[in-house]
DNA sequence: TTGTATGCGTTATCAA
DNA sequence: TTGATAACGCATACAA
């Protein structure tokens, strides 16, 4: 049998309730008996059974990050910046990923805070929308939106628009006028925000937006980035810059097929990324990109989100916005 | 308040005694209590707390991975495959990681399961030494250790001395005289396996080895790679290939380093990797590497644990080996 | 300063 | 078929 509170409290001669103070730090308890019953926890390898305490505490300790799949190189940095943070704190980390269809995802959204199995929760689903966030709320149970800006909600996110405008302003000053954005599909945020951005920067400089040069992908994949590049030679396009604001990955794509038509980057046609993944630095040219400061923002997240659990903030309308930076590579 | 299993039984007019054997489906109820039982579960909105059930049942149904970082694309792949597997169970997931001294390791470990916070665990770290092992089983919590074998608990794997054998054996045959291998810390189970099988092979073809060419590093990471083509440049040696088996990652700040001197690959030097991340396809050269289908060993892992938790199995001793394979890209 | 009593939300045993 | 009761391990208000 495992050892309880109760064990200790007999082998002291004292009752459970000491015990338990003692292990609270409740300054009312003698030296004496303090001592004796710290004694007897080492002796007998006592630990607090976390489940009992949870149950009167209310309280799991635990904290979830929930993303429709931990497979992309975004969420990893995520987990980075979360775990660099609770490590200093009692709390865990668990990881839900509700893959599948969004009524599957809301049913797990809601198993979490019903059933309490956390404290608290950072969402980087779509599905998170006002009336969810209501249900939380009325469920009492605090949430950090990651990446995904919902009213009632607190966020944190990148200036996506700051991020599209950077790469087409540059393109242009560089003497590009024929700039192709690849975006995610219309309505995520990230991809409507930096398409703003684009729409901005042609505007800024005197130009017209013109809609052939705005594809969409959904996967944001190396793939989809061949893809793109064989219809645009396939077409007979001529384009001289391509932004993809859909990530580095799909730029690599772009890029690999590129020069399998023998097509020069950066001489006949600029590339521009997003996100700054670290193998961006490995292609040749290297790539220039947007820079997220995605580990950042991982801990800001959680930081809001143990603040809100430990009630010394109850601002829900809070959004910070991270800065993208650009980094010039050899691409363009 | 939160709806409890109480507030149910007093709106239907029944004890919380046969709410709660509606809920755990006992076939001793009638259809009309059951019925009337369920629809105001439905009505109110009404799911049972985990932690309330976990208290008297003295399971948690959550089931943790410690790793000393989450950090690396390796841990995100195994997460990955255990994900995958546990997303058509009961079971949740709780990530530890236990960045820090080794003592802390072990300060993280035993807490978990002398607080109970989950049924079982998978363990990728270090320390986990035969004393630990036998903490685990007097406390009752299963383990399935992952990349480590250590007599005592069941373990998933892959076979290392073949991954450095294949990669070393493909070198030679390619003509490689001078064959620098990059390696984890002395004693790390890997590290020392992809040694045995680097040596194996310069055995097998008559060839000596050299204990300049065996480098080591501690974090697997892309700056540590650099650091090590630029000593290597900087020392002004001859090498014709390196084998990174210390990962794709490592690898990859090899290529870039080598890229920045102007050493090409594969003509000037062949460089082979271990993972087969999928990032290794998008390098210039593409990379070849040691695939471990690091996926698959998670599901495993994941399964092996299941099963003793749900005492299908008590086979405590099970070592499952993967078998790793090469893979031809450009770099080699 | 310490003990007694009670409750957290659930399941299980037994009696009715 | 259902209800009453105890139990899981712990924390806390109140009494002593």
């Amino acid at each position: 049998m495992r050892v309880t509170i109760k064990d200790i409290a007999s082998k002291v001669g004292v009752t459970a309730a000491t015990v338990s103070m003692v292990i609270n730090n409740n300054k009312k308890i003698s030296e004496a008996t303090r001592d004796k019953v710290l004694k007897a926890i080492q002796e007998m390898n006592y630990h607090p059974n976390y489940i009992g305490r949870s149950l009167v505490m209310g309280k799991t300790e635990n904290i979830c990050l929930v993303a429709t799949s931990f497979a992309s190189v975004f969420s990893l940095e995520l987990v980075k910046g979360v775990e660099q943070r609770l490590c200093d704190t009692k709390y865990n980390l668990s990881l839900y990923s509700t893959r599948g269809s969004a009524e599957n995802e809301r049913e797990i959204l809601k198993k979490i805070f019903y059933e309490r199995r956390v404290d608290g929760v950072l969402s980087m689903t779509a599905t998170f929308d006002k009336r969810l966030i209501e249900e939380f709320k009325n469920q009492e149970m605090p949430v950090v939106l990651v990446e995904q800006v919902t009213e009632g909600a607190p966020c944190v996110k990148v200036d996506n628009v700051k991020g599209g405008y950077l790469a087409t302003d540059y393109l242009i000053k560089k003497g590009r006028k024929d700039i192709v954005i690849v975006l995610g599909q219309k309505g995520a945020a990230n991809a409507d925000e930096r398409q703003a951005g684009y729409e901005k920067a042609l505007g800024d400089n005197g130009m017209q937006v013109n809609e052939d040069n705005i594809i969409r992908l959904i996967h944001y994949s190396f793939e989809e980035g061949k893809e793109i590049m064989k219809k645009i030679v396939n077409d007979g396009r001529k384009v001289d810059a391509i932004f993809s604001a859909a990530g580095d990955v799909c730029a690599m794509g772009i890029l690999a097929e590129a020069k399998a038509h023998n097509i020069r980057i950066p001489e006949d046609m600029s590339l521009i990324g997003f996100d700054d993944l670290y193998m961006a630095t490995l292609t040749t040219p290297a790539l220039t990109t947007i820079k997220q400061p995605i580990e950042e923002m991982g801990m800001q997240a959680l930081d809001m989100l143990l603040n809100i659990i430990e009630k010394k903030s109850g601002d829900t309308s809070r959004v910070i916005s991270f800065e993208p930076t650009l980094i010039i590579r050899d691409s363009a």
